[in-house]
DNA sequence: TCTATATACGGAACATTGTTCCGCTTAACA
DNA sequence: TGTTAAGCGGAACAATGTTCCGTATATAGA
């Protein structure tokens, strides 16, 4: 489980199996729900159910993974977009990707809080990899001086997937076009006077 | 379901089962979860498995019950403090008593948001009882002059039903402590300029 | 390249739990 | 008190999570 410097590196076929099977279950998972059978995840990965229990104990601990992988995806669009477009073009658009992300993860977020321990790791995961690459998208802006100073990545997040929340359950576009509200705000020709637009961070 | 007036009037045992039922579904729903077996829950209420699918088709119709039966709870409560206490005190314990509500029920709550048709209409109820609820323990306290008058009940559930969700994982205390606060600042004593105090429905 | 072996695989078997079914019991009414 | 239909209990069935083990194979070393 831990390097490949002990004994033996871990076998290849295991290795693909593993990524076959993450994926499988994404899929599987927006398609039946993440309720889903094992059994069939098993089979459209064309593997045995052992084979997925050999790698996922449990079958939260699957879950888990579809999880973090997805964050993980996410997460690393920011890069490529930061790369693609000017800042605030990178800004908006990862938004909405992120928008995409919530909407279609709600299912599983609804089991992130059965208090399953294999999930308990999981907000912390949320927030170490979407702030940090919010963050650069934000700075990148204001570097460009093409949004506002202060907002930051945290609320940001959280305004986001609240807007998404109950919108999501009828139409993503009405998610959609909220954000796209949202993140105008933060541009500088939508707020003259520094108003309380952007939402940021005030302790008390 | 409907009226006593049809051709015989519901068997008093079966009545007697069904509100055993709810209430012993409801302290194991506490005990072990809303995951419980359904043998466990019958078991408890000394009735075999035939009986509770008797009466609840389906083991959501049977979380929907419990769930609709405490929030009749909560909501009733309303009423029993407005007739005990002051207005504003009777507020305060409401709002406490809320709380107890949603931090109990959370595991509920994410049962809810499983897309269960069951479930489809128990949001639609637990506003139809907690507003009005809300709605007249506000009234008086503004009539009495106790409370601003500028705060809407769908409003203060929601914003309650927040502060309670991220730190009712660990202690019930924090999220007791923050209404407390909230609900303080209701107070006219504790808002001397029309500030924004109050969380109030700003339409924009 | 060939062999030894630990790793990994597949899928039957097992355990748990939701749900159905039906013969028996009993409350309600005349 | 007798008749009747509603209601009851729990065995049986079905679906699904999980375990187990005989078999297959990727890898390291000769």
């Amino acid at each position: 489980m831990a390097g490949r410097s002990s004994e033996r590196s871990v076998r290849a076929d295991a290795q693909r199996n593993i990524e076959t099977l993450v994926r499988t279950a994404r899929d599987v998972f927006a398609t039946s729900g993440v309720e889903a059978p094992m059994r069939e995840i098993a089979e459209k990965a064309g593997v045995g159910v052992g084979t997925i229990y050999r790698n996922f104990p449990q079958r939260s601990d699957l879950i888990a993974a579809v999880f973090r992988s997805e964050v993980d995806a996410c997460a690393d669009a920011a890069a490529s977009l930061a790369e693609a477009y000017p800042p605030a073009e990178a800004l908006d658009r990862w938004m909405q990707r992120y928008v995409d992300f919530i909407v279609a993860k709600r299912g599983l977020a609804a089991a992130l809080h059965s208090g399953d321990p294999a999930f308990e790791a999981l907000p912390a995961y949320f927030d170490s990899r979407f702030e940090p690459a919010l963050q650069r998208l934000l700075d990148a802006a204001v570097a460009a001086r093409e949004i506002r100073p202060d907002a930051n990545p945290y609320d940001l997040l959280r305004a986001v997937a609240s807007l998404c929340m109950p919108s999501s359950d009828g139409n993503p576009a009405a998610a959609r076009r909220l954000v796209a509200l949202l993140v105008d705000g933060l541009r500088y020709r939508a707020a003259g006077p520094q108003g309380d637009v952007g939402p940021s961070h005030k302790p008390e």
